[in-house]
DNA sequence: TTAGGATAAAAAATCGATTTTTCACTATGA
DNA sequence: TCATAGTGAAAAATCGATTTTTTATCCTAA
């Protein structure tokens, strides 16, 4: 009597704050270094204490709060030299990645690879100054780079290349906009579908190694 | 007027019922596969539902449980696919850990590493039937493989390797013992602080990447 | 006989109240 | 002046009760 959609929809209050609160601390809503206020939180939310703690739980668990013991919850703080670590590990373990998704990639896999590029461009261009085009942006970047390394074999790989990925974006997106790098880091998008198609394993990983430190470049603008 | 010491028994019911679900979930005290039933974990463990629950989501978050929405938790499966995907990231990552320790690692790390061995060694002679002494044991084990790779400089490439460990060993502690193999790995430990304090890399990784692929093999015990 | 649907029991999730701990502030005495 | 103890307010953590959802069982009709 149900469907993917229903089970996918029938979230808990939990799952639901979990989801937001990752959004918001991802998308740079709370200072860093900023203690949680939990009554505060529970009106922002709608929910009761139980899923709201339950969620701060799964966040810090996950890296993206911190938690003491009877001192509630803490927004990381951003540090250089924890951005490089992330950048870092983020390039060795995508490039790894990279090149089992190429050697195990399929004709759907190609298919839904140049799909995902397609709809990372259609919201390239529908970019304005809201935030609802904004997110959408980014979740169909996030997207993009999921599809193209989702063949590579290993689910702890991807689950770790998951969890750095969040890590950089709180960074990211704290960062002032640049807009010429912004156009040549889409060119790169590109390039890696086509490199990625071709199977040009050398080509392809040194465009990834060449697009995430780019990225960590323009990253790097949120820690001074 | 509090010292680490204190701050560190100042353990909420939370953290505590976390910790000793997690020991539990590693040392397989649960069956693979199984539902929890949360009222008669709460009994078990004495506390309340609340901080009973947190512990489950971070848990859950973190890779030893598995959270289904309206449907509580369930203890991961067990497989060799699963397993073979957690010792080739293990090997991977242990490997990039080591060269850099080895870089990194000065001569306060050489006597933490030593100390580490002995205490080791120790908890090897006195390993007996009781679950006592081999509690005693992994910690030491674990303790040891910390300390080998902990100068690596990188936090997330540390915390990665945790969470891998404490995944590897769920099926380790599951497989039937070796007397033989196990006198052979600690034998590797023996060789591997030789080698780490003489620095000789290349022999160092080649001993780490053996001492995986044999505790794999003998992990394999836990899934036919 | 079996598919579908109502129903009761069990389990999960959530809520509001209570307890415990921390934090900020003041007062006291050396 | 400074360290320290005390005090009340605020916050975190926990508890027990309630609500919601799932699951197992039985019943009915095709």
């Amino acid at each position: 009597m149900d469907d993917g959609v229903n089970r996918e929809q029938g979230l808990t209050a939990a799952s639901q704050v979990h989801l937001a609160l990752k959004r918001d601390l991802i998308g740079g809503r709370f200072r860093a270094g900023e203690k949680l206020a939990i009554a505060s939180l529970r009106q922002h939310y709608g929910v009761g204490l139980s899923p709201l703690r339950e969620a701060l739980n799964r966040l810090a668990a996950y890296g993206l709060l911190e938690q003491e013991n009877q001192r509630g919850f803490r927004v990381p703080t951003l540090s250089r030299a924890e951005l490089d670590d992330i950048a870092e590990m983020r390039r060795r373990l995508e490039v790894q990645a990279l090149t089992l998704a190429l050697e195990n990639g399929d004709d759907e896999w190609e298919a839904m690879l140049l799909g995902a590029f397609h709809r990372l461009r259609r919201a390239d261009e529908a970019l304005g100054a809201d935030p609802e085009t904004l997110e959408h942006w980014e979740q169909m970047h996030l997207q993009f780079h999921r599809c193209l390394l989702a063949p590579c074999g290993s689910k702890w790989l991807l689950r770790f290349i998951e969890q750095l990925h969040d890590q950089f974006d709180r960074y990211r997106r704290l960062a002032p906009a640049n807009h010429g790098i912004r156009e040549t880091l889409d060119a790169q998008h590109e390039d890696l579908v086509a490199l990625a198609i071709e199977r040009r394993v050398g080509g392809a990983v040194d465009m990834l190694q060449t697009h995430i430190r780019l990225s960590h470049e323009v990253a790097q603008g949120a820690c001074t």
